[in-house]
This record gives structure tokens, sequence and C-alpha cells, in this order.
DNA sequence: CATATGTCCTGAGAGC
DNA sequence: TGCTCTCAGGACATAT
């Protein structure tokens, strides 16, 4: 579940292989099935093979790992990560990048469930290639004026439009109830009938709760999948005022307790006193 | 066009 | 103990 935190967290964690030449990409064997890459690994190998790293970026979900002339495009999805060397587990590994010269550095991108994707392309493919059609402002570059404006176009639940990625770029399903929790919104509450001063706190507190996540490198729940680039477990997981706490009472009115509600098949955490409209 | 649903995947945990 | 079943959800394809 690597959100805008998470994924900011693993941009910052790869850095170091600022200035560093590929000297080889592999697809270790062990992995029972390969995950999506476009172009096929041997042409992505042709291609990086040689090329010095220029930059390291997110954009929304996704990080971006650029040469000169090229970008590596890595979409985690669901249990996907990038890491100088650890991982979670031995198996999974999904690509692995070794640079040139000293100190011994690898890159790798692990994924257990395999559905992230792996992408290269040109530099100036990347607009049209994945944000035409696709992704919308940054949550942390966003105007409120464009927020607001945004929201107001659809009749969605809001839960579910702060999921889509048109309309905002980074937020997921779990700091969307975060963030719906902090501004006191009812999740089913359609955006049109949100009003401006809802919309403000909600723009607040989504600045306020994805900066902090950050700060705090992301969440690493239960399952302890998502590490960050040195295999540490994030700490925003300690944070959570309601995400995969049903049935517990809500830290901000302690009278009333938090319910699940499914919505467009994700969960959907909040409490019912304190978030009525 | 706007919105809703189906699909991919693996391992943890529940239930018997 | 050991088996089977359900569920987690990001992004995109397809359906309504």
């Amino acid at each position: 579940m690597p959100e805008l935190p998470e994924v900011e967290t693993m941009c910052r964690g790869i850095r170091p292989i600022i200035g560093r030449k590929v000297q080889s990409v592999r697809v270790p064997k062990c992995v029972c099935r390969p995950i999506v890459m476009r172009p096929k690994i041997v042409t992505i190998r042709r291609r990086l093979v040689g090329q010095t790293i220029q930059d390291v970026t997110r954009l929304g979900k996704r990080v971006l790992i650029h040469t000169a002339d090229l970008a590596l495009v890595l979409q985690p999805r669901m249990t996907g990560l990038v890491s100088l060397g650890q991982t979670p587990g031995p198996d999974h590994v999904r690509l692995q990048i070794h640079f040139a010269g000293s100190p011994q550095t690898q890159l790798l991108f692990w994924d257990r469930r395999g559905l992230g994707v792996v992408e290269l392309m040109r530099r100036d493919e990347i607009q049209t290639r994945i944000v035409a059609g696709r992704l919308g402002p940054d949550a942390l570059d966003i105007t409120l004026e464009d927020f607001s404006d945004r929201l107001s176009k659809t009749n969605r639940p809001i839960k579910v439009a702060l999921l889509d990625q048109k309309l905002l770029a980074g937020v997921g399903n779990l700091y969307a109830s975060e963030m719906l929790h902090v501004s006191r919104i009812h999740p089913a509450k359609p955006c049109s009938k949100v009003s401006a001063k809802k919309k403000r706190h909600l723009f607040e507190a989504m600045q306020e709760i994805l900066l902090t996540a950050i700060e705090y490198e992301g969440s690493t729940l239960s399952d302890g999948t998502y590490r960050n680039a040195l295999n540490d477990p994030g700490s925003y997981q300690n944070q959570h005022l309601v995400y995969d706490r049903a049935g517990l009472a809500c830290p901000s009115c302690s009278s009333g307790r938090i319910a699940r509600i499914v919505q467009a098949q994700r969960s959907t955490f909040f409490c019912p006193k304190c978030q009525r409209t």
C-alpha cells in the first residue's frame, strides 16, 4: 500500500545512487512469475547499462530514476518497494541493478505480490505516457482552489474521490481515512455537497498528515511489508487515528467507536460520532 | 462523459 | 496440527 509518504521515503532513501553508473540490470532467477515490464527486460538492460543516474523523483505513487535521457519508472502498487540492498524477504526481488565502482551498491525492486510495474521510457515521454489522462496534481503541490474545484466536479463519495489519481495524485486508502477523520467529514458524503469550509479543513489536514507521515518515514502495517530503502520500518502507523482500528474508541471524541465500512471494494475507517457530516 | 465493477497477485490469519 | 478459505487494495480494463 505504498502511498505518497512511503514513495517519497523510498525516493529519498535511494538518492545515494545519483551520480552512479549502471553496470548491470538483472531479474533474479528464483522469482516465480515475472512482473510486468515495458519494454522487455533485455531491452531495458541494453538501454540502461552504461548510463549515469542523474536524479530520483516521485510522481504520484511512482518512483522515477532519471539518466540524461531516460526514466526508469517503478510502480510499487500494493507490495512493491525500492531498496539499497536489504529486503523484507529473500524472495520476490523483481529487478536488481548494480553500479560501477565503489562502494558496492545495488538497487533492488522488491514486490511480494508482483502487482508492481517497471517501465523504461525517454524522459520526454513521461508527460504523455504517465501524466496525461492518468495523474492529477500532486497532493503536496495542489492549491486549495484547485483542490476545491476538482472535488466540486464530482458527486462520488468523498473518500472514493480522494483515491482517484486523476483527480489528485498521491493519496491512497490509508491516508484518505485519516485526513477525513481529522477534518471531521463523513467518508460517504458526496463531494459536491461538502462545504467550502470543510474542503479547506480537508486540504489542511491532507498537507499536515502527508508531511508528518513523511517525517515518520511512512506506515508499516502489521504485515510488515513496507520498509524504507535500508529495510527499516516506518513509524507513522503509531500515529493512526482510525485506519485499521475498527471497534476501538475514537481517539478524538473518545465517546464514539471506530467503524469500518466498504466503499468501492476498499475498507474505510471513521468515527460515526465525530464525522457525522 | 461519469461512475461502477472485475482483475491481477501472495501470504497472513481465521475457522473448522 | 493441518487444511481450505477469505481478505488486503493500486491501477487499469471493461461494463453500465
